[in-house]
DNA sequence: GCCGGTACTGTGCACGATCACAGAAACCGG
DNA sequence: CCGGTTTCTGTGATCGTGCACAGTACCGGC
């Protein structure tokens, strides 16, 4: 005798319910979607039905009958050690799922770090399992993202795209812009040897904001210097060993500009075992304004990423094109927060 | 005319690549799931047929038929900052990935930071989306570990769960031996006066650790001193403050054994602010093994957790009960490193 | 008493797959 | 050429829902 007082496994069903409450399927399924058109009567027999039957909808039979599936997958098509030591992604991650709880839409995460699992899971979100899809990668040339819009799955990347016909929409924040500023800002304080620490260059965040302190530069009056930059990974480790090339390329450095804030993280601390004072001898600025800004010691002076409006907006633009409208590309403004490292 | 070639949305369906190819449903069927009794010229127009349609399977319609999913869910019950940046849960999850890849299952991570979230994600796995649920919560008298249980969902924790009477089949490392273990080799050392930063105590893991080290005490012959103790919350900041805390009390230590290489990580670091060098003032013992402990000067001296084997471990107990059987604890052994910091 | 309208309820079909089953075709040994 | 096995194929029935539709009951107004 090991099995349970219900000696079946079957869970109950709507007709299970329907029976137990002396009504029929179709007033359970009226009540379950908004309870319209069902008698008080009716509606509290169905209620004790439910309680005592234990049932629960099977989403499998609702969405085969309505072809919706009321979920959204959230796609890391890259390892995720790399966002996931990034507070920004954190905040980002958090700002979706809050912002899809209100309409009562589960988030489901998917990690693709390999190519076997980008196949798996772009065959599991092409196969009806969610209703859209939110994409997130660095490299946003990516042959998921077409292949996913060929398949007429809605889709909202967050980080403009790098090919421009892929015609996907995209969140992001105004990188060449937010570099413009950042830069003015060292200029103003009178630094005049500004080095910058980039982000991938094989991603538009990266040459974005690379072009937005070559410009700023121009504008001043001052040489572009090939060897004043160096090319991070937007990784804390990646910071601190490109702050130490540059360092040893251009010792009178008197300002860096770095293209995120982990990175940021890793340039300060760089810069203290080498001796240097920040922001004395050498200002630093950073990017993202994260978690990682202030953990640091003097707290970093940076431009603010709108990551609350940044998933607010991606949400929105999924849930529009799931309801069959266009999106386009949106581009958010950056914020200078002026704190003691520049 | 904005509409594409294809006037129609409506995905292709089985009907449509059988019509295409000349056979049965039945027949499609067969060859979608393994190929028996297909003659091979059927699976030659039938293989065409898939490719011209652009078919892929409705598991809608296919899971509402044979009652599985295919499909395994992640859950975290807890804030996901705290366990994202924990390397050894990346090893976790990247090793139920890959585990559960050899299957062709996707695994789908989700995020209950909230109670909301908690009731959406325990409705959305009870109501038929997945087959079984990998579940990770430090504080593992879990509500939803019982209830979906309760609902008879296969399901895997990770990590001894408090409430023995659950009945929850969890995979954990040896606690209580790899404390011992270490606190042994402290002792074997020469140390003496050792304290400890434990993980929050209202959890097994945390428990078990300092009863390992009381015990050791005790079979050495010293005394329990509770000012050697500070409790720990496994990251990395929690360490640094903790480490103060106890050398403010006991400035005589001369090695403590931390509960996890993230908070060792920050003990370093305050040792070294405090002007204690590591190991020849204090010794430093860690726990996990993770990428942490190797990251930091001098390397930690830490006890292995298994994670490759837990995750394998998970993995074949859920699927497993997914095929209808009962699986019960499993405890696997820790392993002593010695590095550099005792 | 008939009318139109509103509130409510039940029936049957559709969704897109799997699966059991029956029957056809092919093969094979005697 | 026969009976028996194996291989292959198509035909319903089925899974649990939502939804369109038909139908009932009730109500107020002329």
């Amino acid at each position: 005798m090991t099995t349970s007082a219900n000696g079946r496994r079957r869970p109950p069903t709507i007709h299970d319910v329907a029976r137990e409450a002396g009504v029929s399927r179709g007033t359970v399924s009226r009540f379950l979607n908004g309870g319209h058109y069902v008698s008080p009567a009716a509606r509290r027999s169905v209620e004790a039905a439910i309680r005592k039957t234990g049932y629960v909808v099977n989403r499998h039979a609702r969405s085969l009958s309505t072809g919706r599936s009321d979920s959204v997958a959230f796609l890391l098509t890259e390892p995720q050690e790399k966002f996931f030591e990034d507070p920004n992604f954190n905040v980002l991650l958090r700002g979706c799922t809050e912002h899809l709880a209100r309409h009562d839409i589960p988030l489901l995460l998917m990690l693709a770090a390999t190519d076997d699992d980008r196949r798996r899971l772009t065959r599991y979100i092409t196969s009806g399992h969610v209703d859209g899809v939110l994409l997130v990668s660095s490299h946003s040339g990516d042959p998921v993202a077409a292949e996913l819009r060929a398949a007429g799955m809605p889709l909202v990347a967050c980080g403009k795209p790098m090919g421009l016909g892929s015609k996907v929409s995209y969140v992001a924040a105004d990188d060449r812009d937010g570099a413009r500023e950042m830069v003015r800002h060292l200029l103003d304080a009178g630094r005049r040897r500004i080095g910058m620490i980039t982000g991938p260059l094989d991603t538009p965040g990266g040459t974005d904001r690379l072009a937005g302190y070559r410009e700023v530069l121009a504008e001043a009056g001052l040489p572009y210097d090939p060897a004043l930059v160096a090319e991070g990974d937007y990784r804390r480790a990646g910071g601190e060993e490109a702050a130490r090339r540059l360092l040893s390329r251009a010792p009178d450095l008197d300002a860096v500009f770095v293209a995120s804030d982990l990175m940021a993280q890793g340039v300060v601390n760089a810069l203290h075992q080498l001796g240097r004072s920040v922001p004395d001898d050498i200002a630093v600025g950073g990017f993202d304004d994260s978690a990682a800004a202030t953990a640091v010691t003097p707290a970093l002076t940076t431009m603010r990423q709108p990551y609350d409006r940044i998933s607010a907006e991606m949400v929105r633009m999924l849930l529009a094109q799931i309801a069959g409208e266009d999106t386009a590309g949106v581009i958010l403004p950056t914020e200078l927060v002026v704190r003691d490292s520049a």
